[in-house]
DNA sequence: GCAAGCATGTTATAACATATCCAATTTCTC
DNA sequence: GAGAAATTGGATATGTTATAACATGCTTGC
């Protein structure tokens, strides 16, 4: 187990590769302190608040972390793809697929706070056809349904 | 010209008779407070943030005004289907069809700032089935486009 | 008129995000 | 490898968004 294990979370080498080559690609610096945003997120098994982030930082590293400098990874991770931000949830979510570009739409499961990230086709073609019909240029789109995952439901039928 | 004008924003009285008979019809009061907060958000041409609608609603009102009372007020309206809160922008709109339950999309112009809400069939469908193959039980959905509007295409082509 | 419930006011604080300035580190050039 | 340039990261402060806790007051139905 080398130093740098006792301040990061696991991260699998699968995700680690994906990450580092894509960062490479692009000629950014996915550098230790990023590398440590990153992995904490891919081991939490939810989406988190970028404070929820730091508290588990904080304990992982023993040492204090200001808000600017999570904010800062947050916005490289996002700037690489490799980091979403849900918008009505104001928390932060790795990318489950940071293998390509991609519109996403997210599924939040309201009783356990699982979110599901989905890439379905047609989605991205419907809402620029909406626009469209509008006379207006769509750039991005937000798409995040609120709802109860499967697991749940069953869950709540017994 | 009665005493209330003073408080309160015009209000046309379209707006207004579609406000009273929606909260009437739901048993719920819309008073002299919740109602100029809704008069402030139509006068507005724009969606507006809880902050900016303090700093509106003081400045006509002559008075401080705490932001609990204004978040009170937004939540009554958005729990009335009059106010639409923007999950992107952190800010709230009025809706522009109070007269029928609905699911929107926003269009949100990021060059002039106006934000147009349409309902268009399909997205609502659209977004069950994607739901429904994942297992997931859709409650509600959020989407809201960013792009340029049509005006301001045409200026930046200038 | 009185009680119950709803609405509002007051104060404080939590949660989320950014500004500014400077120190440390990496990278580049020679 | 030394030194300059650029990037990254830290410290402190502040701005912005949202809610908690509790007290008071209004309205409505009896």
């Amino acid at each position: 187990m080398g130093r740098e294990s006792a301040k990061t979370a696991p991260l699998a080498a699968k995700w680690r590769n994906l990450a580092e080559s894509r960062c490479a690609e692009r000629g950014e610096r996915l550098t230790p302190a990023r590398l440590a945003v990153y992995a904490e997120m891919l081991a939490s098994d939810r989406s988190l608040s970028a404070y929820e982030l730091i508290a588990l930082l904080e304990q992982r590293q023993e040492r204090k972390i200001a808000p600017l400098s999570v904010y800062r990874h947050l916005d490289f991770l996002m700037r690489n793809g490799l980091v979403h931000r849900l918008q009505s949830a104001q928390s932060y979510l790795p990318c489950d697929h940071p293998d390509h570009p991609h519109e996403s739409q997210f599924l939040l499961c309201s009783s356990c706070g699982h979110v599901d990230e989905v890439e379905s086709t047609g989605v991205g073609a419907l809402l620029s056809e909406i626009a469209d019909k509008h006379g207006f240029r769509a750039d991005d789109a937000v798409v995040e349904i609120k709802g109860v995952c499967g697991t749940c439901a069953v869950a709540e039928s017994h």
